[in-house]
DNA sequence: CGCGGAGACCTTTTT
DNA sequence: GGTCTCCGCG
């Protein structure tokens, strides 16, 4: 028996063991919402609903699997049928039973932002839509795009509200827009929004499928709801039409997704759309010492439009927040690295110690200072790991041994090799798009002539690795990356980077990984829904204080605490960012990011400001403190240690 | 038509 | 550091 008594306060107490229906827990940072979470699921199996019943959507998988061990533990049984992860991840398991009811193929491939960029710059050129100087770039397509799908608005009112310079463009944008969705069905392919848009329109279309799911799905609970987009939400009702056992636990005000097309009016409106809900809060914050908290809960007051709450600290006085003006991002390296070292040496482990930033090169140089002065980090921004070109080469092998219509991976495999460039691999791909079997097609004449004879030993190449990789078909996904390996793609990575052991070490990790997986279908979803393979690895929570300093952009660092925080270049256009300024509502989220990225700390925390700007565009330039450190303090700030106690609240 | 070299340009945040 | 673009050569 749990004993929620001694476990939980009063206020946690209430969200567990109300009773079902709509519930919406405003839940503000360290209040323990995901452990309150955690608890009224395990309180839910332990009252007799079985795991299989419980659906739990969670902003990372990561998240959702550290939450699911969690209950495990406080049950002492285990929770794998239940349902967890995030709304991708579990739009991707619905749909891949029913895809066939939206003009898909069960086998479908998920793409990733890069795969689309290709995509849409082949629909521009199908369109006969020429790379004019003005005419918008591929990744802004993109945003275009998914915004429009993410937000439910149109194109028209997405270019004009936040791409006014394109608008001569708009209908070239619509139809490369209409000319993309096209192509992902003719495809078999869908990209990271198709996985919601696709879900809720299954669930829309088919009141079945909705009875169904919503009779599987007795409870449903999601964390982080202020990050939800539109679709989402609606997802969310769908799915729980029928019984409205519905938990929402989130914080408006730590809103940061926006440009992703979150958005928290989802969770100001909540009570309205569903005026039976019951609204709990939790005001309590246990993380945090009292002089970072009222830091926080100053600096959040000068956003309206929030849920008015105030959190309030259980814990003692501690050390006052840090404001360090420094010269430069060298300084400003030196200066955090050699308080790190000193940390270390009062005892405080490095795992507790993170430095976030708003942008993930603005910590190129401080990578740099902690290389040379040997002290470990772990770096969880930038470059995801299957994002990198030897990662997406070989999945692309075995993409198109999973849906031999998906185009993008066929054109990536057919270019590495020799002799194969751009127009070529249009050629190849053409005629096999218009053979039954593609994957047989390659070793027809007809295939061969398809290109000059420059090309010939390449296309033999690729012939006797796709045949040694279909006769392994059936066998684990790391049988079949060692026969990509060494069935020439090793050579190539030599030809192509030089030494190249690195890369390879890569790929048989990505073998090792994908040895837990059964078939190339699923192994493939999860890469494209995961960001490192690190995180699938560390199923054990307890794993996470490792002894290595972390690096991480605010956005990566949501819902983690650490007890010394360092957050570098404090100043105007670096946070708030000068380009998020530019959209509606930018500083509200600025500062919104500013207020998660300052309750991430336990104990200390370090606003760093660089006075001067080394960076290309503005090399020399003076920089302001950030605005969002200004609004808390008098007019001028002394170049030295200034304590937050001396600091006055600017109303502005 | 493919490829390599040279140089520009860049980097908001992510599933 | 990585990717994209342009250009001239084979």
């Amino acid at each position: 028996m749990i004993d929620y008594e001694a476990d939980l306060n009063q206020e946690q107490r209430a969200v567990v063991m109300s009773d079902g229906g709509y519930i919406l827990v405003i839940a503000g940072a360290g209040s323990g919402k995901t452990r309150t979470l955690t608890y009224r699921v395990a309180r839910l199996i332990e009252s007799g609903v079985r795991p299989e019943n419980i659906l739990l959507a969670t902003f990372t998988n990561k998240a959702a699997r550290s939450m699911l061990s969690r209950v495990a533990k406080l049950i002492e049984s285990n929770v794998e049928t239940l349902w967890g992860g995030t709304f991708h991840h579990i739009g991707n398991r619905i749909l891949r039973r029913h895809a066939t009811l939206l003009g898909y193929e069960n086998n479908y491939t998920i793409m990733d932002d890069s795969d689309s960029k290709h995509l849409l710059k082949s629909c521009m050129s199908d369109l006969g839509i020429s790379k004019n100087e003005k005419f918008p770039k591929v990744n802004i397509l993109n945003d275009i795009i998914s915004l429009s799908l993410n937000t439910g608005k149109d194109i028209e009112e997405i270019v004009t509200g936040r791409f006014p310079y394109f608008f001569n463009y708009l209908t070239d944008i619509i139809k490369i827009s209409l000319r993309y969705r096209i192509r992902k069905k003719e495809l078999n392919v869908m990209d990271f929004d198709d996985l919601l848009i696709n879900w809720r329109e299954l669930l829309v279309s088919h009141p079945d499928i909705v009875k169904s799911y919503s009779e599987k799905f007795l409870h449903i609970l999601v964390d982080e709801y202020q990050d939800t987009n539109i679709i989402q939400a609606e997802i969310l009702d769908l799915m729980a039409s029928s019984h409205k056992n519905l938990v929402a636990v989130g914080d408006d005000s730590q809103s940061i997704y926006s440009f992703r097309g979150a958005n928290f009016i989802n969770i100001l409106n909540f009570p309205e759309k569903h005026p039976d809900a019951k609204i709990f809060k939790l005001e309590t914050n246990y993380r945090s010492t009292p002089e970072i908290l009222n830091l926080a809960n100053k600096s959040i007051l000068n956003n309206e439009n929030q849920f008015q709450k105030e959190l309030r600290a259980v814990r003692r006085r501690g050390a006052r927040p840090v404001f360090v003006p420094l010269r430069d991002v060298y300084q400003q390296a030196d200066f955090v690295a050699q308080h790190i070292i000193e940390l270390a040496e009062e005892g405080i482990p490095l795992g507790e110690i993170a430095v976030l930033y708003r942008a993930h090169f603005h910590s190129m140089e401080l990578q740099m200072e902690f290389v040379k002065r040997g002290i470990p980090f772990e770096i969880r921004s930038g470059l995801r790991f299957f994002e990198q070109a030897h990662i997406k080469d070989v999945t692309s092998f075995l993409r198109l041994l999973v849906n031999p219509k998906d185009e993008v991976a066929w054109k990536r495999v057919l270019r590495l090799y020799r002799g194969i460039g751009d127009v070529t691999a249009e050629r190849l791909w053409k005629f096999l798009s218009s053979q039954e079997d593609s994957l047989g097609a390659i070793f027809s004449d007809e295939f061969l002539s398809c290109a000059t004879s420059k090309a010939a030993p390449g296309l033999n190449e690729l012939r006797e690795s796709l045949a040694a990789i279909s006769r392994s078909r059936k066998g684990s996904p790391e049988v079949i990356i060692n026969k990509i390996i060494d069935g020439g793609y090793r050579k190539s990575l030599n030809e192509r980077y030089g030494e190249s052991a690195s890369r390879v070490e890569d790929l048989k990790q990505l073998g090792s990984f994908s040895s837990q997986y059964d078939t190339l279908e699923t192994f493939l979803s999860d890469m494209a829904l995961m960001t490192s393979m690190a995180e699938e690895n560390e199923t054990d929570y307890l794993r996470e204080n490792d002894r290595r300093v972390v690096l991480s952009s605010i956005h990566q660092a949501k819902g983690l605490e650490w007890s010394v925080v360092f957050m570098i270049w404090c100043s105007e256009g670096m946070i708030p960012l000068a380009r998020a300024l530019k959209e509606e509502g930018g500083e509200d989220e600025e500062r919104r990011l500013f207020y998660v990225a300052t309750t991430r700390a336990k104990d200390q925390m370090y606003f760093c400001h660089t006075l001067i700007a080394t960076s290309k565009g503005t090399r020399g330039r003076v920089l302001a403190p950030s605005r969002f450190i200004r609004e808390l303090a008098p007019s001028y700030i002394a170049p030295e240690e200034l304590p937050f106690d001396q600091w006055a609240v600017n109303k502005r």
